[in-house]
This record gives C-alpha cells, structure tokens and sequence, in this order.
RNA sequence: GGGCUCGUGGUGUAGAGGCCUAACAUGCCUCCCUGUCACGGAGGAGAUCGCCGGUUCGAAUCCGGUCGAGCCCGCCA
C-alpha cells in the first residue's frame, strides 16, 4: 500500500512504499540522499546500496519511481522522519532534463515571464509555483464554505451566448453553426437572472475579454467570481457581505498558508473586520492634495490613485482592503441603480480595492422592469435583442432589490501571494499574445 | 492604438567598440566523497550574443530595419 511523505512519521519502524516524481539526487560517495516528490511533498530516501543507486543513473529529475523501505526516525534528515534500506523501481523513466529547474525558486521577473510561461507544464512542478496554486484552490475552497453558509447556491451559467455584450468590455466572437455569437465576457445577466429562482446566488467560472490590453493586471481568460443577493436592503448589505467573505477568506488563508506565504515573500496581512469606505470625490481630493496631480476632472479612478488609496488606508486605516463608492453616474452600467439620494449623480457601485488593484466591483441593481427598460436606451442598448430579451424576462415576472459583485480571483490570488503580475496567479494565463501553453 | 525598455549556452546573469578564441552561477556528463538538505571537490560538454542589413581596419557592444517579449498609458475588470 502507497503511504504519502507527510504520512511516513506515522509508520516509524515500519515496511512502507512510497509513489512519486525523483525530486533531486545527492550522491556522497558511499550514501545517497534522494528526495522523492508526491502530492504532500517530499520524503527523503537514504541508500547504501550501491546498487539500487546505481539505478537512477542517467535518469532525471521527474522520472516516477518507486521506493520500498524501512520508516526511520532522524533528527539528521528534514522532516525528522526518512526512509531507509530502500529498494527502488523506476515506474516512468525520464531520460531528459528539465527546461527548467524544480528546486529552487524560479525568476519571476517580468523580462522571464515569457520563459516561465513557455515551460509552464514543467515549471509549475517547482515547489514555489505550487504553492501559489495551492493558495489559489485554498481561496477558492473558503469563498465557497463563506457563500454556502450564508445559503447561497452555486450556478454555472452558459458561457456562449448570442452577440450582445452587457458591459463595456469587448467580446470575443465565434460562429455558433453558422450564427454569431460570442464568449460570454461576464455572468452578469445570468446571475440576475437566478436571483428570481434561488435569491442567493453565485458562479466561479471563467469570462472571456478581447480587450487589446498588456499591463500587470489584464489577462483575455480571467475566472471570475460573481455573486448576486436578493431581497437586500440597502447597497450596504451588498459592501458588508463582500467585506465580510474577504475577511474570512484573507484571515482564513493566511492561517492555514502562513509558512507557504511567508516563503514567497509575500507581505504581512494588515486587515480589520470592517473596510474603509471613501467616495471617489474624497480620493480624487485627498489624492490631488498628496501628490499635487489634479484628478479631481476624472470620472473613474486612474490606476495610480487606486495603488495610493490602497496605500493610504493602510497607514490611515489599518487596512489594506478599501472600498471606493459613489462613482459618478457617467461610468454606470445600464443595469446598476443610480443613487436616488443625490438624484442619479452617481450610482449605487463601489470598488473594492486590495494592494493596490481593483479587486470587485459591487454594485446595486436596477430591479424595476420600466425603469430597466429606460436606462438601456439611454445607453443606446436595444432592449429586444435577443441577448436581453429573456433577461428582461426575469424583471417583467418579478426581481427583488438585489445586488452582487464581479470578484477577480486572479488578481486576487495575485496579491494574497505578494506577486506583481496577474498571470503569474494563474497556470495557464491567456494575454493578447499568448495561447499556448 | 500611443510611449518607453529588453532579447548573450537549457535556466538566471556579466560583458557596453579591440582585453571575447564570449565570462560567472546553476543545470547536464565523468570521476572522488557515509548525513546531505542551494552538499563539497576535480575534470568535461554546451552560445556563430533573436534575425537581416549598415557604419568601422575591427561589432555581443554603435546605427537602421525586422521579429519576439516586457512595462506604463488608453480601453477594460
């Protein structure tokens, strides 16, 4: 029976076998040190015999092996526990070497993120890239355990659909036997939609985005996070539950990943239960008077104010996550709700800023079928195409005040992991000039 | 779409007109080594310096073009 390398302390003294990819070699002469990887990490296997050593010769790093041995308690080897008398057996030979290495971290630099990316399949083997994944799925995993406590289902909505798009976003086209269609850039409508059927609901899927854009925070396939709540009160129901399922995911993964995070440098959480909130008029302001750069003629936030915002909350503050509300009504959606306090001058959206980037946005819907119906042709969208039509649908047969968010786990898991660039949070990242691998 | 920057063995870097017959680290191969854990030691293979053209007695190095990549802005999330 296969035992795993964080289960050999439990079997000291005992015959075991061990399954994985050949990690690294160390030959000192008369006794060899391997390291033998599985998917809990690495077991230390010490041979004297020179025969069995002699059976990794020629052999490289992820050749998939088999070592049968004795569990031995030593202070001497990493995890206090290793393997010994251990009889080999080559399962997988691997005769060439790696493209890259596996034991120690690779550069991230932004000039080698071309390499890192050609020789993802093997590179992601790298105990560093790993981890980062690991915390990836470790976010993911609390984000459904926060959601499903609160009671809200999770959907898969369809990820083809018919031409229109709901948001500004351009989309990527496809002929669906011989009609046109496209990637859905957002499940935006869907989610609304689901909200008649479930109230609570939400969908981790990815969003497709022909964007022609190349910085550190945009990919073309970026796997998204939306939810959507009915029955809220108030645009603040929307902020707290965002805010709260952050908390418990920030505080949860850096608990369980402490060592992981620390080893990849990433920086100290500074967080409290509640997120400062600060209008967009207060951050043009405050940013203006910091850095003497007039902003305050800017509708949306410019991406050097998000990363100073950020930066201020966090001495300000205590926080690292911030929210900025009210933007100004001429960046809305057609299906967000306008502020009725200040007459329609801004819209019942805000953005949840994390280390700098725009992690969320969190807006308040427009549920009023007639009112719906306005805010589309306002905004030049033709209410009877067949991409809105069945949307409309949901409004006309009842919707309750709801709100939601678009959650970016990519950049996200970006900066939970202290990394500087978007596709180094995903494995295989999609950018304008990038399909493969 | 606009601006700026970068392409040197598999990988990461140094070299910025002649010292380059291209250096260092790591990885790989051979040998030595019984507690390594970035093992150590000795030796070896591996790059026409992205590509094309130009300037020059001489180009990895300067110039032009081209291809590839990165970063910022815009757009967007």
């Amino acid at each position: 029976m296969r035992i795993l390398s964080k289960e050999l302390k439990g079997h000291v003294g005992k015959k075991v076998m061990v399954q994985g990819w050949l990690h690294k070699k160390r030959l000192l002469g008369g006794l060899t040190f391997i390291n033998v990887r599985d998917r809990a990490g690495l077991v230390q296997i010490v041979i004297k015999d020179k025969d069995e050593v002699e059976k990794l010769r020629g052999l490289q790093v992820g050749t998939v092996m088999k070592a049968e041995g004795t569990a031995a308690l030593e202070p001497r080897s990493p995890g206090g526990v290793e393997l010994h008398d251990a009889v080999l057996e080559i399962m997988v030979p691997v005769n060439e070497e790696p493209p890259v290495e596996i034991d120690k971290p690779l550069s991230h630099k932004p000039d080698n993120l071309d390499t890192l990316f050609d020789n993802r399949v093997i590179g992601l083997r790298n105990l560093q890239e790993q981890k980062i994944f690991k915390i990836r799925a470790a976010i993911l995993r609390y984000v459904r355990e926060f959601l499903s406590g609160q009671d809200f289902t999770e959907i898969n909505s369809p990820k083809l659909v018919a031409g229109a798009a709901e948001s500004g976003a351009e989309v990527f086209k496809l002929d669906y036997f011989g009609q046109e269609a496209s990637l859905a850039q957002s499940p935006q409508l869907y989610k609304q939609i689901m909200v008649g059927v479930f109230e609570r609901v939400f969908e981790i899927a990815p969003a497709f985005r022909a964007e022609l854009s190349a910085t550190t925070r945009h990919v073309s396939e970026v796997t998204m996070l939306d939810i959507e709540m009915g029955f809220i009160e108030s645009h603040e129901d929307v902020l707290n539950m965002v805010q709260d399922m952050v908390y418990y995911v920030l505080t949860n993964v850096h608990k369980e990943y402490a060592d992981e995070l620390k080893s990849l440098n990433a920086p100290e959480l500074v967080i409290g239960k509640k997120f400062p909130r600060y209008t967009v008029a207060q951050i043009h302001e405050l940013y203006t008077k910091a850095t003497g750069k007039d902003t305050t003629a800017e509708k949306d936030l410019i991406p050097d104010e998000e990363k100073w915002i950020c930066e201020y909350a966090k001495k300000h503050d205590g926080s690292e996550a911030v929210y900025a509300t009210h933007f100004p009504k001429e960046v809305h959606k057609f299906y967000q709700m306008l502020n009725p306090e200040d007459d329609g001058e801004t819209v019942l959206a805000a953005d949840l800023l994390f280390r700098g980037v725009e992690i969320a946005t969190c807006p308040m819907r427009e549920h009023n079928y007639d009112k719906m119906i306005e805010q589309m042709k306002s905004k030049g969208i033709d209410p009877t195409h067949p991409g809105f039509s069945h949307y409309l649908l949901a409004f006309k047969h009842g919707l309750p005040p709801h709100g939601g968010c678009g959650f970016g786990i990519d950049r996200f898991t970006e900066k939970v992991a202290g990394l500087n660039n978007i596709k180094e949070a995903i494995l295989f990242p999609r950018d304008i000039n990038r399909l493969t691998p």
